[in-house]
RNA sequence: CGGGGUGUAGCUCAGUUUGGCUAGAGCGCCUGGUUUGGGACCAGGAGGCCGUAGGUUCGAAUCCUAUCACCCCGACCA
């Protein structure tokens, strides 16, 4: 590509609304122009480096006996209603009503789609195992769109689905995509983390996420020091803090006024006490069951490992039903007492290291004191567990080996989904025993953007990008420092030899300074440059330097296509350790 | 949805407090010339209903009302 036809507008000056390096260089490279909150326009540039990261997927996949097919981004809401999941994904979902009165969802995800197909075309065991796939756009109506293309309302997803007759097919298939992406996110040139992840909103037993860890990152991740176990922060499981056994007596209950204070925050303030006093108590809902859940006033309730103990989904529990079954307004619940009139009580293993604490005397502005956890509310019972539901903090141990917390962004995730689709939607086979059952699924998907997003993150530098060669919108760029006729013809013929050996170059033929020439190089971040100037020229020799490295190596022009060919190959020779 | 902020040239922003010449700067763009290895210089030039709609006033980018868009923080979203 000759730079002066190409539509490359980079700019100098930082965007005020772009924070993060990869929004704000994706903009300066000229790679993507925002339209509105949340959706872009890819020019040239961007969209090059998106293609080439949809067909390392693509020739992944299909390597790996996944075929690709195109499903609607338009779907009938009732598809949706069948499995509950507007519901779930409530506000989220971008919706329209048509001019027959039909409400068309804009597909935030395929599963109920090709969960229809697998209902219709599949009818045999000997149809099984089947993995499909798409590179499609998704729309996901944030709340609050932000980071460039990291949460963008329209973004690029790959979604895979697999259908399986028996476990054992589908953790093959599992393990299988899990090794794919492994070489996917290798061929991408990322560095990434492997974490254990919660399957959450989509159903289903197993997941593990793939995370590049960098600041910007939303998620957070949890490891041991040792790196022998990684989670997010929403599986993340922490040892149990050892636990006071009560070996004295210690004063009874005492009732505090403490009128309008109904934060943990304001009551320490307020009582001149510790969190680490208080027990913090929440009332969740989980249908029509009322689930007390018990944590040290210092933590957060995981609500994710709360799902996993109550084995249901949940929901905090509404200002009402606080009222209706504490009799006293939000923000004095406590447990004394209440245990009677609630399905469950869930008590986090932190409580126990409170010997006589703080809580909520369920009467409006009072809480009580000297609160004695096994003497003044029960610790065993029927309804009653003692689990970890709260969030792993720095600090915490899991096996006794200190936890480290990084941020990172997930650009994929595998989920073992079981029958929670097929069922619903008849998705149905004849075993070999002749009997009817739901097929067995899996899914799997990777964000296209946050991949170019999250190399951008870890690749880059004051100057600009600092492309893998892989994923590069080109792997040469040819800037000649000069104008003169013989070092526009030089140049020229470097341009069409690497042409015509297939190598993607962009010919930087403008009438320009070498400065400003070298500047665009830089930010652009492609891997190669090659210059030439008056004085390479004279000596009969080109210069080729690598964006990330400061070195110029200086070859004969004579050389310079095999050189660069040999370079290429080294370059990608070294994102393929998965391969 | 709650809180805060911003809308002025293609981009980044002054000007608004205290209403008053023809609305400004830098970058970018066009013309001519000098330059040409790390974002050159000189001269000339194009480009704005001051987000939109009302209102107050002799007069509004500036004050008032409404509305829209965008950004930041937070409610817990996979």
């Amino acid at each position: 590509m000759r730079y002066s036809k190409a539509l490359i507008p980079t700019v100098k000056e930082v965007p005020s609304d772009a924070e993060i390096p990869s929004h704000q260089l994706m903009l300066r490279a000229g790679l993507m122009r925002k339209l509105a909150s949340g959706t872009y326009t890819y020019l040239p540039l961007g969209w090059r480096t998106l293609t080439k990261i949809m067909n390392i997927v693509r020739q992944e996949m299909n390597k790996s006996w996944a075929q690709e097919i195109l499903m609607p981004a338009v779907q009938p809401m009732e598809l949706w209603e069948t499995t509950g999941r507007n519901i779930d994904y409530g506000p989220t979902m971008a919706y329209f009503t048509d001019r027959h009165g039909r409400k068309n969802v804009l597909a935030p995800t395929a599963e109920e789609v090709v969960t229809s197909i697998a209902a219709g075309e599949i009818n045999s065991y000997k149809q099984l195992p089947i993995n499909l796939y798409q590179i499609s756009f998704k729309f996901r109506d944030e709340f609050r769109p932000r980071f460039g293309v990291l949460r963008s309302r329209e973004f690029i997803m790959k979604d895979a689905y697999s259908f399986h007759s028996d476990e054992q097919s589908l953790d093959e298939t599992y393990k299988t995509m899990y090794e794919t992406y492994k070489r996917i996110f290798s061929r991408c040139g990322l560095k990434y983390v492997i974490v254990e992840a919660e399957s959450g909103e989509m159903g289903g037993s197993g997941s593990h996420q793939f995370t590049v860890p960098c600041e910007s990152g939303e998620d957070v991740i949890v490891q041991t020091e040792d790196g022998s176990y990684a989670a997010n922060i929403e599986k993340a499981p922490v040892d149990a803090l050892p636990a006071k056994t009560v070996n004295k007596d210690y004063k009874p209950i005492e009732e505090i006024h403490t009128p309008n204070q109904k934060t943990i925050e304001e009551i320490c303030t307020f009582l001149k006490a510790s969190a680490k006093e208080m027990i913090k108590t929440l009332v969740y809902k989980s249908g029509n069951d009322l689930i007390l859940a018990l944590v040290r006033g210092d933590f957060e309730i995981n609500p994710e490992k709360l799902r996993c103990t109550v084995g249901k989904s949940i929901e905090l529990a509404d200002e009402a039903t606080i009222k209706n079954l504490t009799g006293a307004q939000v923000g004095f619940a406590g447990p004394v007492g209440l245990t009677s009139k609630i399905n469950k009580l869930i008590i986090d293993h932190s409580v126990l290291t409170i010997e006589a604490g703080i809580t909520g005397a369920n009467k409006t502005d009072y809480h009580i004191k000297n609160v004695v956890p096994g003497r003044d509310f029960p610790l065993t019972g029927n309804n009653i567990i003692i689990a970890d539901i709260r969030n792993a903090v720095e600090g915490d141990t899991y096996k006794g080996k200190k936890l480290i917390f990084k941020r990172g962004i997930e650009v994929g995730q595998v989920f073992k989904l079981g029958t929670k689709y097929s069922a619903k939607l008849g998705a149905k086979f004849l075993d070999k025993d002749s009997t009817e059952k739901p097929c067995i699924m899996g899914c799997y998907g990777i964000g296209i953007n946050r991949i170019a997003a999250s190399a951008i993150e870890i690749f880059h530098d004051n100057d600009g990008i600092i492309w893998p060669i892989s994923i590069a919108p080109y792997e040469v760029i040819i800037t000649p420092a000069g104008n003169s006729e013989e070092l526009s013809a030089a140049a020229e013929k470097i341009y069409n030899e690497l042409m015509a050996c297939g190598v993607e170059v962009l010919f930087d033929d403008r009438d320009a300074r070498g400065g400003v020439k070298f500047k665009d190089a830089d930010l652009l971040g492609i891997p190669i440059r090659i210059t030439i100037g008056a004085k390479s020229l004279a000596e009969n020799n080109a210069e080729i330097k690598l964006r990330r490295e400061k070195e110029i190596t200086k070859v004969p022009l004579a050389q310079v296509k095999e050189k660069i060919l040999q370079l290429i190959e080294k370059l990608k020779a070294e994102q393929n350790v998965d391969a």
